[in-house]
DNA sequence: CCAATATCGTTTCAGGTGAAACGAACGTCA
DNA sequence: TGACGTTCGTTTCACCTGAAACGATATTGG
């Protein structure tokens, strides 16, 4: 959906005038990684959202109704790491589009029994070759251990995240 | 400035009933990567919004024209990875704010030349080190390996993206 | 039992976003 | 010179976003 103009990749280049050097943007982790992320959801989007016509954000809800249904929307506020309102808005779509089925819980009526329709797993297993095959992609000239590395670093990140976030 | 209730981190955790094993949001990529990111983002702009009064689009344009000054929009443009509307919004709300200072280009006046004021640069200087001492807890748990080989994939995960973009 | 409080999901609201349209300035080529 | 296409930065437009307010349901405490 996106065909941004932005995060063409921008090779850090040597400082010119005027230098102030000791902080250099590129290579400042928070903001590579801004980059990189940005330019793989624009990447995988371009994939998906033209054929299924699914933004990011209906997706991954579909992704974790596909791994984990029922849930409830809070479940999929925790496995998705988007606010309730994103997910609520998520699942309106993908409940008008009929991917989604919505009943209520028959314990508690403030819960919604959220799973995949029939089409909606279809689509599911449709999308999620494409997932895993743009992750080969991009990770092909990865080495397994560089890879295993990369993970570490991340769950470290949201380590040490917790703690900033936690104080 | 956002204070999120996103984001707060979420453990994959097993399978459920409907499991569909082989597809794992948790463990795919582009997903770790943006949920990791938008909470360093966060994190930053907690630091230094509230503080400075800088998106961090600003931020941004500042940390380039603190290194590189002058610089026009479009090589902002470069350094940043922003599309130019929203550099084109940041210079204009840091030229209001009497950060950044923009003057014609002499040779070619569809260009601007952009630099810091002496208040743009007591700004870039004071938030670098906030920028710094976030990256160093950040990475506090990473070894000096885990870094070298975290930086290398996202080199080649760059490298991945240029080559799908390129086609 | 009845308040008071908490939780769930939706909706509202103000603001940020990219894509595209736009005007102005430049370069080109005849 | 002048018509044409290009590049630069701004602005418009439709959309997406998070925070907060909200109604509805459940839970707790008196």
């Amino acid at each position: 959906m996106p065909t941004s103009t932005e995060n063409k990749a921008t090779a850090a280049s040597a400082p010119r005038e005027g230098a102030r050097e000791g902080f250099s943007l590129g290579a400042f982790l928070p903001y590579r990684l801004s980059v990189t992320t940005n330019r793989i959801s624009r990447a995988f989007a371009r994939r998906y959202s033209a054929r299924f016509g699914l933004s990011i954000p209906e997706w991954r809800v579909l992704a974790v109704l596909g791994s984990f249904a029922p849930l409830s929307s809070n479940e999929i506020c925790e496995r998705t790491a988007m606010d309730k309102a994103k997910v609520s808005r998520a699942v309106a779509l993908l409940t008008g589009k009929g991917l989604v089925d919505r009943a209520p819980h028959p314990q508690d009526q403030r819960l919604l029994r959220l799973s995949l329709s029939a089409a909606g797993r279809r689509s599911f297993e449709a999308v999620v070759p494409i997932a895993e095959r743009l992750e080969d992609e991009l990770t092909a000239e990865l080495s397994d251990r560089e890879r295993a590395v990369l993970d570490r670093c991340l769950e470290r990140l949201g380590a040490a995240l917790d703690r900033l976030e936690g104080r």
